[in-house]
DNA sequence: CGTGTAAGGAATTCTGACACG
DNA sequence: CGTGTAAGGAATTCTGACACG
């Protein structure tokens, strides 16, 4: 029992387990988030929490860096292509969970 | 892509905010380790890690102590019946994911 | 515009110990 | 046995700023 929630949407991770997992800076993250690319909740002290949506969501935004996209073109990619939608999301991620139990390949 | 990964278990989250999700004392937590029923990782400079998987099994904890159930018998429960085991659990969860998908009530 | 860095403070976590029982 | 607490130190995170470009 309680054996399922949205674990890749709760934010718990703190801003250097996010660095590890992404190999950004803080400075970067932290810069996204002014941006209005990612959205982090706040502990009660003030200490960002993200979560692996967020984490993903960054290493998406690091690669369009790459390519030299600005972040302000990026905000309007994920606007219009609903990527990181709540609700897409979710059903992305439950096939996903589908196929590997199938191992189907897609 | 990348979407899909063990969430479950990766350890990610710090004991302050593991203290949160379960309502549970530090100092709980710690001693529930050197009893040997949970096994946080560790960051390079010694912080522990724990995953959404340990959060489960820590509530789970509490509420067999709340049984009166002492912390070695619990640790016999957990490897008789195989919980938390890894390949049991992903199993668990999986199936979990594909009812939700389904809107099945088991 | 995007990111690095040094600065100082506040909050977090760690360990070992004493306490009670 | 299981858990609380005070203690001191080390590591983390935060913000605002200066830098380069």
């Amino acid at each position: 029992m309680a054996a399922n929630e949205s674990y890749m949407e709760k934010k718990v991770i703190s801003i250097g387990t996010v660095c590890e997992l992404t190999g950004l800076s803080e400075r970067r993250i932290r810069y996204y988030e002014e941006r209005k690319l990612i959205f982090p909740d706040r502990s009660k002290s003030g200490i960002r929490k993200y979560s692996f949506l967020d984490v993903e969501k960054l290493v998406d935004i690091a690669n369009k860096r790459e390519e030299g996209i600005q972040t302000s073109e990026i905000r309007k990619e994920f606007i219009k292509e609903k990527k990181y939608d709540e609700k897409t999301l979710r059903e992305k991620v439950i096939r996903g969970q589908i196929n590997a139990y199938f191992n189907k390949r897609s």
